[in-house]
DNA sequence: TCAGTTGTTTATAT
DNA sequence: AATATAAACAACTG
């Protein structure tokens, strides 16, 4: 699930029901997915403090704590769940924040991704490393500044968190489709007119997307039909093509979308 | 049984 | 430095 919006929505629901708690006590039910810590140095880290409010940058999600703060990546299947009531826990359930009043649960059934404890600013900045300017930020200008001087095709660079954060391969199709640009086009091969179509899919897609909290599979979206066995293009009919691109499966209209 | 999957990292080669 | 490719991580679905 987890690329920007979703983790937009994680952010949203952490802020509304943990922000501002009282942690009492940390539960980690799978010990792998704290990855640089044990459960006792991040429980003594958090135990006690008061959460402050949750960030996003990209697909990252950052719960501050006093001084310290947890990162989290939901790899492809993680999410963040908000429990009022001491409920059974779910089978996927990794770390529970236990906090005054409720439970936040880090919930992730294939493992990818993890907890990160950072002690400060320093350790913070170091753990998500070099990664672009969110994509929510990005417009068409600030879009052609970043894509200057890069010559790999126009997916995978799109998908490269360190030239841009946040975009997934959901993300990316829909984007490219909706500019009718194709998943291999080279990007010194785009112009500044199809530039400003991408930067302007871009900001429409996710801003679009960001309500619904994922990308919406409604009608009139790629997402909505690529999952369909001879599925069609939802603005031509055309059938719609599917091939490896930069490692990753495209989806794209052949019509709408030329080299 | 096997391919495929919303994400990253690492190694290797170019 | 950038780029392309493959493999690994992991667990489940069809």
């Amino acid at each position: 699930m987890p690329e920007l919006p979703d983790v937009e929505g994680f952010r949203r629901s952490a802020a509304r029901y943990a922000g501002g708690r009282l942690v009492d006590r940390v539960e980690v039910l799978d010990h792998a997915l704290v990855r640089n810590a044990t459960a006792q140095r991040l429980g003594r880290a958090l135990a006690g403090t008061r959460l402050g409010r949750p960030d996003r940058h990209g697909k990252w999600l950052v719960l501050p704590a006093d001084g310290a703060a947890v990162l989290l990546h939901f790899g492809m299947t993680g999410l963040l769940a908000w429990t009022a009531r001491d409920t059974e826990f779910h089978v996927h359930d990794r770390v529970v924040f236990h906090c005054r009043g409720g439970q936040l649960r880090y919930r992730n059934q294939r493992r990818l991704g993890g907890l990160w404890l950072a002690r400060d600013q320093a350790e913070r900045k170091h753990l998500l490393g070099e990664l672009g300017p969110d994509a929510l930020s990005v417009g068409p200008d600030r879009l052609e500044e970043l894509l200057r001087g890069r010559r790999g095709l126009i997916k995978p660079t799109l998908m490269n968190q360190k030239v841009l954060a946040g975009l997934g391969n959901l993300l990316v199709d829909e984007i490219l489709w909706r500019a009718r640009i194709q998943p291999r086009a080279p990007v010194p091969t785009l112009g500044p007119r199809r530039l400003t179509a991408l930067g302007e899919a871009l900001q429409a897609v996710l801003r679009e997307a960001m309500p619904h909290g994922r990308v919406p599979q409604a009608p009139g979206w790629l997402t909505g039909a690529r999952g369909e066995k001879d599925a069609r293009c939802p603005r031509c009919g055309s059938l719609l093509r599917r091939a490896a691109v930069g490692g990753r499966t495209a989806v794209w209209c052949p019509r709408c979308q030329r080299a």
